[in-house]
DNA sequence: CCCTCATGTTGAGGTAACCTCAGCATGTCA
DNA sequence: TGACATGCTGAGGTTACCTCAACATGAGGG
C-alpha cells in the first residue's frame, strides 16, 4: 500500500498538473498567442530588455530558437531589437508599449486563474499545499 | 498577499511538475523510448487489446496521429496489428511479449521514481499532500 | 598591430508529435 | 439496395523545437 500510494501521488500530481495547465492556457487565449510566446513576454517583463542568447537561457531553449519567439513577438509588434550599445555583435529585445501592455494583462489573467483554482482548498489548506509544494521543489 | 500566494502556489506548482516530468522521464530512457510511445505502452499494457481509435482517445490525440504511433510500435517489435474478428474495417492492436515485458519494467521503473521523488517527505505530509491534490483534481 | 580564439546572432535544413482533409473499405438501417 | 455512418490511413501541413555552419565582432597574446 506504501507503494501504490506514491504511484497513486505521480498520477494525481500529473492529472492536477494537466488540469492547471489546461486552465492558465485558457487564460491567455483571448490574447491569441502561442504559449512559448507567452512565456517569452512574461520572461521579458520580469527581467527587462535582454540579448536572444539570456532569452534562450529563461526560456530554456537553444539560442537560435529564441531567434524565431522574437521574429514573431516582432511581427506581432510586441518587441523590437535594438543594436545593444555595449557589443555591437549583439542584439537587445526590448518590448514595445503594446508588449507591456498584453504582458501585464496576462499576468493578470493568469494569476486570476490560479487563483480559481486553488479556491477550492481552504486558506489553511492553500498555506500547506505551498509548504508541501516547496519541499518538493527545493529539495536535493 | 492573499493574491501573492496564490500566484506563488501556481508558479511551484509548476516547477515541482516540471522536476517531476524530468525524473519520470529519465526514468524510460533506458528503453530509447520517447514518452508519447511510453504513454501509448502504458494504456495498451492497463487496458488490454484496443483499436487504433481508442488508443486515440486514452492518449487524447487524433486516430490519425495513432496511426503513427501504432506503426511505431510496429517497427519497434513491441505491438502488431490484428484484423478484429468482430468488424472487418477495424484493426486490433495488441502488445508482443517484448511490448509486455518492457512497459512492466517501464511502470516499475516509474513508479521507483516517483517514490524516490516524493521520499522528501514524510509519510504523514505525503498523506496530506495526496489529501490536497485529490481534492484539486476531482473538484469541479 | 595582427592573429587566433571565443562569443552572439542568424540562415539553412531537420525532427517529433501532433493536426486536417480526403479516400477507401466496411457496417447499419430504413 | 441505397444512403449515411464508421474505422483506418495516405498526403500534406504546423509548431516548437533542434544542430550545424557562416558571419561579424570582441579580447588577449606575441
Amino acid at each position: 500500500m506504501h507503494e501504490d500510494d506514491d504511484e497513486g501521488l505521480l498520477d494525481t500530481f500529473f492529472a492536477v498538473s494537466r488540469r492547471l495547465r489546461h486552465r492558465t492556457r485558457d487564460a491567455l487565449e483571448p490574447w491569441e498567442l502561442s504559449p512559448s510566446l507567452g512565456r517569452a513576454l512574461s520572461v521579458l517583463s520580469r527581467h527587462g530588455d535582454m540579448r536572444p542568447g539570456a532569452l534562450a537561457e529563461h526560456l530554456r531553449i537553444a539560442p537560435r530558437s529564441a531567434t524565431e519567439v522574437v521574429d514573431e513577438l516582432q511581427a506581432m509588434n510586441l518587441a523590437e531589437r535594438h543594436p545593444d550599445p555595449t557589443d555591437r555583435r549583439a542584439v537587445l529585445v526590448t518590448l514595445t508599449d503594446e508588449g507591456v501592455r498584453i504582458s501585464q494583462n496576462i499576468h493578470r489573467a493568469r494569476r486570476a486563474a490560479g487563483e480559481r483554482f486553488f479556491a477550492t482548498l481552504s486558506p489553511d489548506d492553500r498555506a500547506e499545499l505551498a509548504r508541501l509544494l516547496r519541499r518538493l521543489r527545493d529539495d536535493a
